[in-house]
DNA sequence: CTGAAAGCGCTAACAT
DNA sequence: ATGTTAGCGCTTTCAG
């Protein structure tokens, strides 16, 4: 073992109240004590032992992030936020990988982890609103991503529904007449996906223009790979879409290179635009028109709200948070213009 | 609390160690008796506080892996594949973020996380062999990716002269003569980043073409943006380079979106090849041309070697491992075939 | 402002 | 095969 609170008291003459008292501020401590205090701490190299704090206080210090995939560059631009964030607050996030698999979502959501960590914030993919009501776990939970309605838990996302409209209009106001939607099981209308074919819906229907049904592409993942295959049977049509809209970056980004694969040119023959705002879709050929929702702000609140629940500290404000978004424009769907990386 | 070992010592009229051992199987139970705990178990829904056994144990059953940032598609890879080795062996896997600066490699290295973390994955940027020979910490520790040579500890890696020179032989067999190379600080030798220069040197002279340092471009980061720039200078030259090897993947695919932006064709002016074989050069048009480094047997080593050494258990082999590479021609060097994402 | 001591839940050494 | 118990290092009452 290392150095103990005991051999510090010890060299310094004090109790172990003391010692962790200065360690931790809880109690005033005389000045001249906490001086040799810490003056034992520095020159033993004292370093509290975590399990024997958290074991006394009954926590953990751990919070975990329940992603389906560490590999989508959306979910681990949050994660590196959420990492920092978590630090900040004094605990350690750890990232746990469901692979958008039912079995590991309910087994994190029913609460596997319980003594392991205090806390979770969950994207969920493949759960819904029955089985986030039906948990029996009391570790504080806090939803990303998918809209679960009524839920009692802290809910923090953009509005699927307006972002895509915004991202369909844009579609519209370039002229585009024929624009399909790729996104993932919109059979589920729990789902995202579904919220994010609403919007579409919508933008459609606003602009005058017909909802043709052949021009929603069902994927199995969110991938690029999804997206080539989706983008192909719609290049396939006898009447092939003049816009696409991509439930994703990375389905957009499958779709940007199926249309180039087929010969044909972005966005003169097919606009583009996606959701996410990934690193990735700035450096593309042709760079993506993309949906950026605030990222920092989402793992922000995430972690913070969480803590705050941890900690049983009074939340204000309404459980579902809509965090904001915004259109970014760029060669997928407006083309090159001074040809520029922004 | 929750439930705890007494409860279900007391619910099954046995003891702790009883208990202890039904859910360790450290001793053998008799078969009526487990059945006893067991259902005590099930009833009661008992989970292990590991805290408790942490302390007692006097490990945490964490590790963490040190990566210079997690949005680097190679790193999200590699973390994804090694959480779920730790978790196969019982151990929980945290990212620690270095952002590639000195003071936050130090303090790992130096066992800032005593007490947090049972053992340390780590792929060094900034700091090299000589902290590491000076470090003080007994945290077992696992380097990957950086050459820390005759440090006494487990290293994996590719061996980065020979998959350079691969890289490079294979631009010039495509007929290449001014081959650029894009890099990160090569000023300091014990980098990979040297390493990889290095071999790039080797198969220039190799092929009896001359070294040009004015065909090396030094970066101040490893990102897409880093590659873009370097390659704009590159290609501002008298005689600009008629092909690229990038130190990673996301330098190339800066250097690939420079070289379209400046309206040059890839391959047929510049041909580019990268290091890392991350699914985003995969899908970009054109397809990226790259060295593969077994991702999978990289980490999976890594995390293996140092569970090994934090159990104690003995470990054969030699400290230092090199994992297969291998290359992947892609249309950024051969251009456009049937036209398939592979 | 400081000290003494209980006890968080578990494992492992020692008994039986 | 099972029981008893010390003690891991810390926080937190309760005393002074």
């Amino acid at each position: 073992m290392g150095v103990s609170l005991k051999d510090i008291a010890e060299r310094a003459g004090v109790s172990l109240a003391t010692v962790s008292n200065v360690v931790n501020g809880y109690r005033p401590v005389g000045e001249r004590t906490r001086q040799r205090v810490q003056q034992a701490i520095d020159e033993l190299g004292y370093t509290p032992n975590l399990s024997a704090r958290h074991l006394r206080r009954g926590r953990t210090g751990l919070i975990a992030l329940a992603i389906p995939e560490l590999t989508n560059p959306y979910f681990a631009e949050l994660a590196e936020i959420a990492i920092r964030e978590a630090g900040r607050l004094g605990y350690t996030l750890v990232m746990e990988n469901t692979a958008s698999a039912y079995e590991a979502e309910m087994s994190l959501l029913s609460g596997a982890q319980r003594h392991v960590i205090d806390g979770l914030i969950f994207s969920p993919v493949r759960v819904g609103r029955d089985e986030v009501l039906a948990r029996a776990s009391d570790t504080p939970l806090v939803l990303i991503g998918e809209e679960v309605y009524d839920a009692p838990y802290d809910h923090i996302a953009i509005d699927n529904v307006a972002a895509s409209r915004l991202a369909v209009r844009h579609l519209v106001a370039l002229g585009r007449r024929r624009i399909a939607f790729i996104g993932a099981r919109v059979d589920d209308d729990r789902q995202a996906a579904h919220l994010r074919l609403r919007g579409y819906r919508e933008a459609l229907a606003e602009a005058g223009l017909p909802f043709r049904p052949e021009l929603v592409a069902v994927t199995a993942q969110f991938g690029r790979r999804d997206g080539v295959r989706a983008m192909r049977d719609l290049l396939a049509l006898d009447e092939p879409p003049d816009a696409v809209f991509g439930y994703n970056d990375l389905i957009a980004i499958g779709a940007l290179r199926a249309v180039t694969e087929a010969g044909r040119a972005v966005p003169a023959d097919v606009a583009v635009v996606g959701i996410d705002d990934i690193e990735e879709g700035r450096f593309g050929t042709p760079s993506l028109t993309t949906i950026a929702p605030a990222k920092e702000e989402i793992a922000r609140l995430a972690v913070h709200r969480l803590v705050a629940r941890i900690e049983g500290t009074a939340v204000a404000g309404p459980l579902t948070l809509q965090t904001p978004f915004r259109l970014i424009e760029r060669e997928s769907t407006v083309g090159a213009a001074d040809g520029a990386v922004r």
